[in-house]
Formats: structure tokens, sequence, C-alpha cells
DNA sequence: TTTTGTTTTAAACAAATGTTTAAAATTTTA
DNA sequence: TAAAATTTTAAACATTTGTTTAAAACAAAA
């Protein structure tokens, strides 16, 4: 049955993948582009050019694999959120941190919000045991920072909970939209990417312009 | 085999759905929460509270009803930016009307926009032919308004195609990203729609602002 | 009423699904 | 080397899937 790796990544080289690397790394492409309903075993397995009993041979089940793989992209989707909160800069300087962070992630893995999304939605209940640490960090780190600036009146007064929305939801949506901007627009990849970049710098602008009060007015 | 339904919403009371009208609504809301490939037949069948033959007697596949319903409802995302868009007023009250009618639909219809980006992203090809009347209804409307106001110098100089993921996408990620919001901050319906009109109204103020010169200054 | 057409039903269908088996191939250990 | 353990394979498995069938129930027309 399902043996234990023991010697896992100690290798020096490491040129060539594990079947089981092989296999989850096929399987998160997989899953990304159709989601967990609409991947079959024999996906997974063909995308991997493996045996299609060696899934369960080495991660039990898909619904296993799946989690396994959902909890990767979550913390792909948050660690970077939480390492920039607990650097020693001004709420100004986090933010656009955050910004540009974010749009390097989904540069690189452009259906990670509507994947994430879209199975929170369908199932909620068996993932997300750690989204009470995210919150709870994001919140006593952020929570703080905010009234702090808002009592010093360098930055506008909006509810905390409105912040991070306000902040990532412009942004991530261009990617969760890909497709159908892609489409309507007619351009590649390529072009899609200079939108979205551009796009970016607009956000950070309108964002820092609209939350914090200029000192030159004061 | 299917018949053709002639005297369709010809009643004058119309208090019972005949089993055709009962089958589509049904899948619509199975469809909008789990997906296509989340779906099945019997799932539509038990939720409308028929047999299952029915589903393929009225529609003659899974795939047709889905089509279907895929086009009510991206006609419900679009038509009302549409209508709007061919209203004689201002661009400022365009975009404020923008929001405001897009938050009463997402209020109605949470699921919608997530919904339509993940199919879109599956398929693409067979759904989507009326997406270039779209792309020109908007563009014509849009872009001579836009060009117009940035060359009188009330309007801030954004490229065009920037201009509705900016207005439309902070809003509609709050309703993408709602179960997400409602699992972190462990909120019932009502205050998630509390939550979600307060930033609305964030977001016709930050954008407001953002984009058109206030002539005070000048 | 009988006849005709439509709607609904239970049952079955083939194909696809996740998973398991048991043997073969390969690698590791002694 | 031989023995033991691990990895890979082809084939099969029981369910679930979308869809169809053929008869029953119902409604409308004659």
């Amino acid at each position: 049955m399902a043996q234990v790796n023991e010697n896992r990544e100690e290798n020096v080289a490491c040129i060539t993948q594990s079947s089981e690397e092989k296999i989850k790394e096929a399987a998160k492409s997989v899953f990304l582009k159709k989601g967990y309903a609409g991947t079959t075993a024999r996906d997974i397995a063909e995308a991997a050019n493996m045996n299609i009993a060696l899934t369960n041979y080495y991660f039990r089940s898909k619904e296993k694999l799946f989690v396994e793989i959902f909890k990767d992209l979550f913390s792909l989707y948050c660690n970077n959120t939480l390492q920039i909160f607990e650097k020693p800069i001004s709420l100004r300087e986090k933010l656009i941190e955050l910004i540009e962070a974010d749009f390097q992630v989904m540069k690189t893995e452009p259906a990670l919000v509507l994947f994430l999304m879209t199975e929170i939605q369908r199932d909620g209940s068996r993932l997300l045991p750690e989204l009470n640490k995210l919150k709870e960090l994001l919140h006593g780190h952020l929570t703080a920072h905010i009234e702090e600036e808002v009592s010093k009146g360098t930055m506008r007064k909006i509810p905390t909970e409105s912040i991070m929305p306000l902040i990532m939801g412009s942004l991530q949506f261009v990617f969760v939209g890909k497709n159908l901007t892609m489409k309507m627009y007619n351009c590649s990849e390529e072009e899609f990417n200079q939108f979205a970049e551009n796009h970016k710098n607009i956000i950070i602008d309108m964002i820092t312009e609209y939350l914090f009060i200029s000192e030159e007015v004061m």
C-alpha cells in the first residue's frame, strides 16, 4: 500500500521528479483549469503520463489529492499577504507591496483566484480549517495599523473589513475575468499581461490617492 | 419526442408553472451553485421534483439545457449595463447607475459572476457567440463618451479598456468572494448584504473622486 | 364514448467514473 | 548473487453518469 517517502528532497541534483511529484504537479494544473468536479482521474494520469492506478497508490483518492493541492494553492494565495503585513514599513508602502506581490502571483497562476473561490463555494466546510488562522493574522496586524493612521488623520476613515476587498478586488477581478476579456478583445496572452500590468498601476494610483490624505492639503 | 410549445405564457393567471419551467428554474439554481460539471441530471430532476426522463424530454440533453440557461444568465449580467449606456445622461451619472444596477443584480443572484467566469474559462468557444455584439455596443457607446470628457478636461485620461474593469471589478469581486468572506467573518447572509452595500458606496465614492476632475480645483 | 396526441413514469442502456486487484517489473537490501 | 521491498502495469470492479425506451397516465379532439 502507500508507503512513507522518507528521503524526499534530499537529492542534490533533483533533475528528475519522482512519480509522486509528477502526479501532484499534473493534478494541480488540471484542477486549476477544470476544477474538482470537471477533472477525472484519467485526466490526471494522462497529464502526468502515468498509469491510472498510481494516483490512488500515492494519494489514496482523488479527494485526498485535491485537498492537498487546494491547501498548497490557498497558501500561495495568502502567504505573500501575511509576510508583507509583518514588515516594519508604512501602511501606504504595505498596500503598494501587497498589490505588487499579488500581481506577481496572478501572473504566474492566473486561474488561481477563480479556482479557489469556486471550490470554496462548492464545498467550504471540508476545506478551510486554517481559515481562522488567516483571519486572526490579517486582523491582528492590519486593524491596529489602520486605526493608528486614521487617528493620526493621515488616512480616510473606512471600515476595516472593506480595506482588503478594496485593495485586492479590482486587481484580482481582472484575472477572474481573464478569459472573458481575452475573448472580447481577441487578445493574446502577452497583450493581456500588458493590459493587466497597466491596470495594476492605475489601481495603485487610485487606491493610494483615495485612502491616504495628502499632506500638502494640511 | 420533444414538442413545440405553442401557447406558452398566454395564460392569464399563470399561478402554476409548467413542467418545462419548473425544470429550467431548478436547473438554473443547481447550475449556479454547483456548475456544469458538478451538476448531475438527477440533481436537477430532484430539485425540480420531476422524473429524471423529463429533462431530456423537454431539453434534449443536459448540455442544451445548460446553454439555454447560460445565455439567460449572461444576458442578466449584461443587459442592465447596455441599457444604462444608452441613456442620455452624463458619464458620471452613468457610472453611478451602473454600479447601483450591478449591485441589485448581484444581491438577487450572488453566484452569478463566479458561475459565468468559471464556465467561460472551462469552455469558452461553445458559449459566447453573442460576445462580440456586447463588445461593439460597449465600445460604441462608451469610447466616444469617454474621449469627449477627457478632451474637455473633466475626466482623468485612462485607457478605455481599463474603465469597465475598474468600475465593475471591485464590486463584483465582493460577490465572487462572498463565501470566503462569510466564512472568514462568520457572518450571516444579512450581515454580508449590509457589508456589500456599504462597500458599494465606498466604491462609488472612490471611483468618481478618482476619475472625474473636480471643478472646484480649476 | 372512442380516438388521438401529449405528458409522465419506471426501468433499462451503454459509457464513464473512482477505485482496487494481483501480477509483473524494478529497485533496494542483505 | 538472492531475497525483500517498492513501484508500475493491465485489467477488472462496482457505481454513477447521461440518455433512451416502451408502456402507462392524462388531456384534447372527434
